[in-house]
RNA sequence: CGGGGCAUGGCGCAGUUGGCUAGCGCGCAUGGUUUGGGACCAUGAGGUCAGAGGUUCAAGUCCUCUUGCCCCGACCA
């Protein structure tokens, strides 16, 4: 493609408030432009390295055997009423009805469309497994929309849903997909770690996030040193270690604690004793029912809402509870008591692990001592609900969580039952004739924030630096000294050989632009090879790899050969 | 959803305690000089200062509301 028919511009200067590497870049090259928050438009360089890593993902996709296809981008909202997706927050839904009154949700995910697709067919387990795929649109009311591209509320997703007769047959599919996918990021030069997480409102039982690594990754997650755990914050499970448990149970009492002592920082500083040794309490509000959950931990740790939601059941559910409500309660910040308040209490394992706590009945000028949990107060269950650290101790501990931050690229999700159960006729017939239901599994990647992560890793001052199989172009041909007759004719000639030979390449041909500017351009847009003509490159072509600062002067068979060779 | 900030030609920004004809850089157009790292000169086009209401002799500037965008947080009681 010859640069002078490129649409879009590179710039020089972007908004100060622009703060991740890739959203600049990708904006300052021409690949993007912002049309409302969290909502882009992809330009045609932009385009170009969407279809690239569309192209990566099919291939690997179809090589594992699932099949690509498309559903509507409207899905109708009896579906998601179905699997009562419509009330579950932290998925808010865009609805929109048509002139009939039919009402439909844009998509975030298509876990219901598929099923009923599939349902529909009255399968025989002899058509089992199958996976099967689709690249779209997808929309979410993201609260907050940042980092250009790395989260969006529109973007394109791979979402990929396989149907498998049972578990064990699924697990080879989620295995394979697993081993997909770590192909798919390695190959555009991407290292992922998969790390266990949360279901979350998807669904299912367990789930896998690809994770690149990198500081402005929304996705904290913790490694064990010895390499063998890998699980996201919201499900690290760490061992508490015991704290006093040797000391022998000594009488409950209330005392007198001066007024002052408030925070748990006051406590430490009173007492001369560490966090570990009180009490701490948190409080949650049930969105929609309204009831008040206390979370009571040991006082070092802190509560994961994302556990509790768990343990409760009540994904997305819950709220930090106002000073309203705590005024409820007949309490304040800072006065909730571990027991004894008309609320549902769940404790951390950690309660276990400390005698003679203090704290637990905080009072103006009164606290509580000696307070043992069993003897003293209970909660409803205990359960993990603390939220992992760096430095905690893997559940056997024999090794050290180390804290990573990452770019969350894509997953893959156990659903089992989840969806097949509550969808009516998601069954097919099995060996007996019995109707059995599906058991499924999910799989999605963000093409975006693909290209963000890829973007955010591959870069240096001057621009992106991508990857080859992703670059919008293999070559960037630029001509210097355009009013040169046998200059011009040279590159046209190059121009054109590269073509003939398949080579993708962007031809620099504008003619009242300084070298610099070229230069500059081909830096920011970043493609592999900058080959130049100019006068001083007679009858051979300048080769420089982006990224590189060598540069060798080469004839074209040299060249075409070069860029023929597969690098990644 | 809470807190903070911002909104001025296409883009990036300046505009003082309200004061006269709203500026600068980039980009764009035209002409010229240039041509191996965003070069230079000249000329020119382009603005209901986010929107609505208010205070005032006078509002880009002060007040109120609305909208949009950015940043931080959304859990430690």
């Amino acid at each position: 493609m010859k640069y002078s028919n490129l649409f879009g511009k590179t710039i020089k200067q972007t908004k100060k408030d622009i703060t991740a590497v890739s959203h600049k870049l990708l904006h300052q090259g021409g690949f993007i432009r912002e049309n409302v928050a969290g909502r882009y438009f992809m330009l045609p360089l932009g385009m170009r390295v969407r279809q690239k890593i569309i192209n990566v993902i099919r291939e690997e996709m179809n090589n594992s055997g699932a099949l690509e296809m498309l559903a509507p981008t409207l899905h109708p909202l009896e579906l998601w009423k179905e699997t009562n997706r419509t009330n579950e927050t932290g998925f808010e839904l865009t609805t929109v009805t048509d002139r009939r009154g039919a009402e439909f949700a844009l998509g975030g995910t298509a876990e219901e469309m598929f099923v009923d697709l599939v349902r529909n067919f009255k399968l025989s387990y002899k058509d089992l497994p199958f996976n099967i795929y689709q690249f779209s649109t997808k929309f979410r009311d993201e609260l907050r929309a940042r980092y250009g591209l790395l989260r969006t509320r529109e973007f394109t997703m791979k979402d990929a849903y396989s149907f498998d007769a049972d578990e064990e047959s699924f697990k080879k599919v989620y295995a394979l997909m697993a081993e997909t996918y770590t192909k798919i990021f390695e190959k555009m030069g991407l290292k992922t770690y998969i790390v266990a997480a949360d279901n979350g409102y998807i669904g299912g039982e367990y789930c896998h996030e690809f994770v690149v690594e990198h500081e402005i990754g929304e996705s904290r997650f913790f490694v064990s040193e010895d390499g063998n755990y890998c699980a996201h914050e919201d499900i690290a499970k760490f061992k508490r270690e015991e704290i006093n448990t040797r000391e022998k149970e000594k009488p409950f009492e209330v005392f007198d604690q001066p007024q002052w002592v408030q925070t748990m920082e006051d406590n430490q500083k009173h007492y001369k004793l560490p966090a570990s040794r009180f009490l701490k309490n948190v409080v949650y509000k049930n969105r929609t029912t309204g009831e008040i959950i206390i979370a009571v931990t040991r006082g070092d740790l802190e509560v994961n809402k994302s556990k509790l939601e768990h343990v409760l059941n009540l994904v997305g559910q819950l709220e930090d509870a106002t000073e309203e409500d705590l005024h409820k309660l007949g309490t304040k910040t800072g006065y909730v008591h571990s027991w004894g308040h008309k609320a549902k209490y769940i404790g951390d394992l950690s309660l276990t692990t400390v005698k003679n706590f203090i704290g637990g009945q905080k009072e103006d000028t009164t606290d509580s001592r000696n307070v043992n949990y069993g003897r003293d107060f209970k909660c409803e269950m205990l359960a993990d609900i603390a939220l992992a650290k760096a430095g905690y101790l893997t559940e056997n501990g024999k090794s050290k969580f180390v804290e990573k931050l990452g770019i969350e690229v894509g997953n893959v999700f156990q659903l089992g039952y989840h969806y097949t159960k509550k969808m009516h006729d998601a069954t097919f017939i099995d060996k007996n004739g019995k109707e059995v239901p599906y058991y499924m599994g999910c799989y999605g990647i963000g093409i975006e924030r693909t290209m963000a992560a890829i973007a955010e890793i591959y870069n240096d001052e001057k621009g992106i630096v991508w990857p080859e199989i992703v670059s919008p172009f293999k070559v960037h041909l630029l001509v210097i000294g355009l009013e040169d007759e046998s200059v011009k004719k040279r590159a046209e000639e190059v121009y054109k050989k590269l073509l003939e030979s398949g080579v993708e390449v962007l031809y620099d041909d504008r003619e009242d632009v300084t070298a610099g500017e070229k230069f500059a351009d081909a830096d920011l847009i970043g493609c592999p090879y900058r080959v130049v003509v100019s006068k001083k490159t007679g009858d051979k072509v300048e080769v420089k790899r982006r990224g590189e600062n060598k540069v060798a002067l080469h004839n074209l068979t040299d060249l075409e050969q070069i860029v023929q060779r597969q690098m990644i």
